[in-house]
DNA sequence: AAGTAAACGAGACGGTACGTCCTGTCTTCTT
DNA sequence: AAGAAGACAGGACGTACCGTCTCGTTTACTT
């Protein structure tokens, strides 16, 4: 189990990986051109090289995915208030707030139209999902619903409909009514 | 308060209509390369001249708008079953066996992922997507569903959460089990 | 794992200076790529950091040059046979003999094109220059030759035309035309 | 005896390619940054896309070679004073001429740098150069000159020696001394 | 029949973004 | 302190694609 050697040369630098993924976000969020977003104007925002881009991600799509979970990194919490309704509410009001900021909301549509071109991006978003929706079966199971997986689908449906397609802005009284409406669902 | 005039020189070809619209289903669904499709072979692969694209479609994604339309023309009915859960339930499977077809899955993905970047297909989608809705939302609002906006979000999100994000096969069975869901939801 | 070279942690170390200067000249000339030779690659091929090349020369450039001093070392020597024609021909089949050598030819066309860019190699490839044509102007000069700058200027115009323009194989016959001529220039 | 089709579509844009040979002579020349010149800035310049470059030239240096052909457009004419002498100076001083200009100067240095990498260019740059040396090969028939193929070179040499290597100014007196030894050569 | 207008196949154009490569510098650990 | 390893900023390269703009040809209606 020997490393094989030790790690010798300069090491990633803490501060491009930041300025990157910062710059992506801002550029995205804030940007009076809010239109397309290149790699050339993330690397110069950041007073980076392009090549250093590529050197720690495989695309556009994968920073893009990073810049995403360093920017929304706060975890959506598995809530535990005793209840079914109230565990989804908590967890879809905590998630839609996290869909309606304009940068994450940016982000998101991002990365779901590159995914659609790119292979690898695809990939990537794909397990980013997985992951959010493991965590919501588990606590539809966990609240005994009848359905846990159709009913983690719904949910991250409507939110995904609502921004990719609806363009229509997140709002935490429609994640209200969706975590009712799931809650009461089925016999 | 002329009439005008009447039309003078050459008319529409249809032929060429028709071969841009079917070049572009089969390079997005049948080709090899499935990966992304240009307008440039597009307009090879159906005989035509670029401008002959942009002289009825506003834009790529028009276009391919156009393409589904007329690929998926077969209407979704609005049935009447009597029941809330059958109505559903037909109008269900029937929008999921257009999206289970490979070329609408590839157009409905390609112009999703156009319209995160071009606003006007964005608008577009952004039609065709609320006609959809407002179908099914007369069809809830029939059965006499608690929220028939909501229901609609959720069963559209539910498509194209499968679709863009989780690339998962529509199968009528989920179409069957989500009416199930969405009949006995709220009270 | 052995390093195969050992460490003299304080003085130059003789070894990576021949290895670097054997690596550039391998690439240059023996290689089946015979394209680009950039520095990493030589770098790679000497087993070297880069650093360690950027330690003792200013510039790629000047590496080759030096690149070149080492494997031409065999100084040109400045003849005396007496006779202008004999002294021409000496120095020039001695000088073209070398230019003939692939290593020595690539080195040369590697450092003239760097030179066309690069302000800091074109002084030193003056320099390199200048030195030698001194030579053959002594030379002529003692020969009693007419104009011993034009002389010099069209043997080393010559040689240099014929690797840089024509790409034409330096040869011996070549050489000893050419001092026949210069030797009987003028009146 | 049709050729199968006429020409359709668009024909060149004579203006762009105009355009483009003149941005990389102005560039190239008059320029404050001397340094490189980016196949990007003279597309600007040209106010032209870069891909207009790259598809009527295989590469950067075909496209400067065309440049310098258009810019030294007055062909050397071969002259007919009756002596190789008076041959000899007139082509000579009219080829030093051009090249005594900063701009066809700075054409050739980069041309001439460029072939040393590109294999593409180097071919073009021996054509163009084989095709010069030609004219003066026959000039040198004419005239009975002993050697007629080493005179060439004797005279190009010294052009590119002086142009490459010791980045001296080509001066016409130097054409006339050059000459002038060139004629009273050999016995 | 001649005239005129529009659509067509073809393909060049300006422009934007992409991902790769290379130079010369900087940083970390090793010897 | 010098070296091997390798990350970094910067900048050029050549390619892909979009939507526009000509060409010369073909088809249809109008006079």
């Amino acid at each position: 189990m020997q490393t094989g050697r030790a790690h010798t040369g300069r090491r990633r630098n803490e501060e491009a990986r930041r300025a990157i993924l910062e710059a992506a976000v801002d550029l995205l969020s804030g940007g009076p051109g809010d239109g397309t977003v290149s790699v050339d104007a993330i690397a110069a925002a950041a007073g980076v090289g392009k090549q250093t881009i590529y050197r720690w991600w495989p695309s556009k799509g994968a920073m893009l995915l990073d810049a995403l979970a360093e920017y929304a990194e706060a975890e959506v919490p598995a809530p535990d208030t005793g209840t079914l309704a109230g565990d989804l509410e908590a967890f879809l009001t905590a998630t839609f707030r996290l869909g309606a900021r304009p940068a994450t909301a940016a982000l998101l549509r991002k990365i779901a139209a590159e995914a659609q071109q790119d292979e690898h991006t695809a990939q990537l978003l794909h397990a980013f999902a997985q992951q959010r929706r493991a965590a919501l079966i588990a606590l539809a199971r966990r609240g005994a619903a009848p359905d846990p997986e159709l009913l983690a689908d719904q949910a991250f449906g409507v939110l995904w409909y609502q921004l990719l397609i609806l363009h229509a802005p997140l709002e935490e009284e429609a994640a209200r009514r969706l975590a009712h409406a799931l809650a009461h669902q089925g016999h």
